[in-house]
DNA sequence: ATTGACTCTGGAGTTAGCTCCACGGTGTAC
DNA sequence: GTACACCGTGGAGCTAACTCCAGAGTCAAT
């Protein structure tokens, strides 16, 4: 019951964002326009913390905010089966992402070996074989 | 030996990126300068191509083209050391990644769950309890 | 020798996602 | 009742990573 509303910086600093992001998401309807005070700040329910910060997940992520704020607002009132598809399809994403992940962890640990087999064979003294294999020049193989 | 350079369409071509886009690398010094034809045309190796797959590669996952210059140039000459440094610091980034990922799955799996009891249950007639859940206003819980 | 596809440079323009600023109003603690 | 931190708006500015353009030159084929 203890709803006291948060202003906006509270939900900034809690979230782990700028005064201006916040803001910004709103225009950009990521958060719905907030009821404000006699004074006209903003105020916010502690909810919106989760969510600016299921924001900055899905971001980080690689999904734009275009793509957040479908995810956001569903596809309309009573629309499940809608965002059913809608979450099926983000899962597909997110399992090539992972694959692509995966991917190139496994070139960059063959490059890390290269490198330590090196280090181990001459101490780092030679050139480093993942430069010249991954930062060769234009020119010829050998 | 058939090393015949191929032109910068070619490589955007079978890189799968513009020729802006190779030039803009070159620029950025993400590919070495090329050697010029007589009139000036940018010649390029075969290994071109595999760099720049490279690049769209590193770049799919979240990093930044500054990011993969320092892993394409490695640390200067002969610093295998460095190198070595350079790539345990990503493969260890690429290891939070992974993890981040993981769980935005895990969310996403839960909503969409949600979302299919909830399609089962009443067909989806009903408001979506996604849309409860991760699109609700500022105000209160219930 | 001319055509048509390709390439050069320099610089301007674009999109996403913020970030900063000025100038003025709010809220609360003393 | 005033000091001081906080918030409001509108709009400009910024960075990354391209993308587009004009005007001019190149190259291979006919």
């Amino acid at each position: 019951m203890t709803r006291s509303a948060l202003r906006i910086g509270d939900v900034a600093r809690r979230a782990g964002v700028s005064v201006d992001t916040i803001r910004y998401y709103e225009k950009r309807k990521l958060l719905p326009p907030s009821p404000r005070s006699e004074g006209g700040f903003r105020l916010f329910a502690g909810e919106t913390i989760e969510r600016v910060r299921f924001i900055k997940q899905a971001q980080e992520i690689g999904f734009s905010l275009d793509e957040i704020r479908t995810l956001l607002t569903g596809g309309g009132v009573g629309a499940c089966g809608q965002m059913r598809d809608l979450l099926k399809a983000k899962l597909e994403e997110i399992g090539e992402r992972t694959k692509a992940l995966h991917a190139f962890k496994r070139t960059l640990s063959r490059h890390l070996r290269a490198c330590e087999d090196e280090l181990a064979r001459h101490g780092g003294g030679a050139k480093c074989p993942v430069v010249v294999e991954i930062g060769r020049p234009q020119n010829q193989k050998r």
